[in-house]
DNA sequence: TCTTCAAACTAACAGTTGTTAGTTTTAGTA
DNA sequence: TACTAAAACTAACAACTGTTAGTTTGAAGA
């Protein structure tokens, strides 16, 4: 584990605050104010403000590739491996809540890094069309629209960041068997 | 129907804009090159980028507000007023995609409006929440958790702007009813 | 005590921002 | 043809933006 260094603080500092107005809304004299130094000391630890984007959006990006890759080798049916999807997504959510917002709404203001930015995205939505389309054919999820299933599920994964700080009394597992529970059996007894 | 001003030209325009690089990030040059005028030509139409904003959002909150009105007075249990309530996304975000990018993620640059707005949302909130919840006690719905129920469904509708616009080839009336399936039937045969 | 160096500072830059004031163009109507 | 009004224009503003250069501070190690 490494040690904290001040960039993190700065990262750590600023996903808050572009939590709260996005990337654009937010300058460095803002980042500075909420640390309590002047906006050009931040130029001692980062180099750009965008440096600062990369490193909150590509380390989770990164986070959620390996965790689709564990989960691909699993020796689980598809039904167990979508309930690892949920429990990664309720994971990471949960320990970078902050940095999941930038992630969902700020990556189109990712310069060079977008492609890279898109390419595990798209990679990792691949993986889990892939689960349920092998779900559907092994007869273990119902024969439905798969696109919109995928859809469905994401979306909701997606916007855990938003809700998870509202719910800090249910603890991350029991979140992520409910959630499980309500995405794969749906709301009708 | 009436007639679409300028203004309404600008407000279009712009929804465009804010979706794919949010409200901060364009600016009224942006926007004045799209439509082929000079930024302070904008001006004759508007009285300021914050008009525009708040012309997207506050409209489109209304129009929930309003559905979800007719649906609260509707004959119907709870299945079939939840339907309903799929069926009002799909419309209003198939008729406005643009507008629902900023709806969800510009309605923080509000300012004296921002209230106003907040309040619509909860009220939709709560509506949302009081009929999967008179479900339950009906034993239409399974009793699971029901806050997470109103999330998972939430954040599949509220995401719609982005998924519409690339399944133009389904109409509107049968994602509703297909999205209605997987959100109430989940997805196990 | 002196040296060192990370980490703060002040001051300034060039470019961009939303917006205003005043003027010209354009197209329909009297 | 002359008049009118909508809608464009040019020019400018004061404030704010990310970033740089050069300087000072303060604490740890020699």
């Amino acid at each position: 584990m490494r040690a904290e260094t001040r960039k993190d603080e700065i990262v750590k500092t600023s996903a808050k605050l572009f939590k709260e107005k996005g990337y654009s809304a937010v300058t460095m004299r803002d980042i500075a104010k909420a640390m309590g130094i002047k906006a050009a000391s931040l130029y001692n630890h980062i180099s750009s403000k965008q440096d600062i984007l990369i490193a909150i959006i590509i380390a989770l990006a990164e986070e959620f590739t390996a965790g689709m890759g564990t989960i691909k080798k699993a020796k689980a049916n598809s039904l167990e491996k979508l309930e690892q999807i949920v429990a990664l997504h309720v994971d990471i959510t949960s320990r970078n809540t902050d940095g999941m917002a930038s992630l969902n709404n700020d990556w189109m203001h990712l310069e060079e890094q977008q492609q890279y930015y898109l390419k595990l995205r798209l990679d990792y939505e691949d993986d889990f069309r892939n689960v349920i389309q092998e779900g559907i054919k092994n007869k273990e999820i119902v024969e439905a629209n798969a696109e919109i299933m995928l859809f469905s599920m994401l979306s909701t994964l997606r916007s855990l960041y938003l809700w998870i700080p509202k719910k800090e009394d249910l603890e991350a597992e029991k979140l992520g068997t409910e959630l499980s529970k309500v995405l794969i059996n749906g709301i009708n007894p």
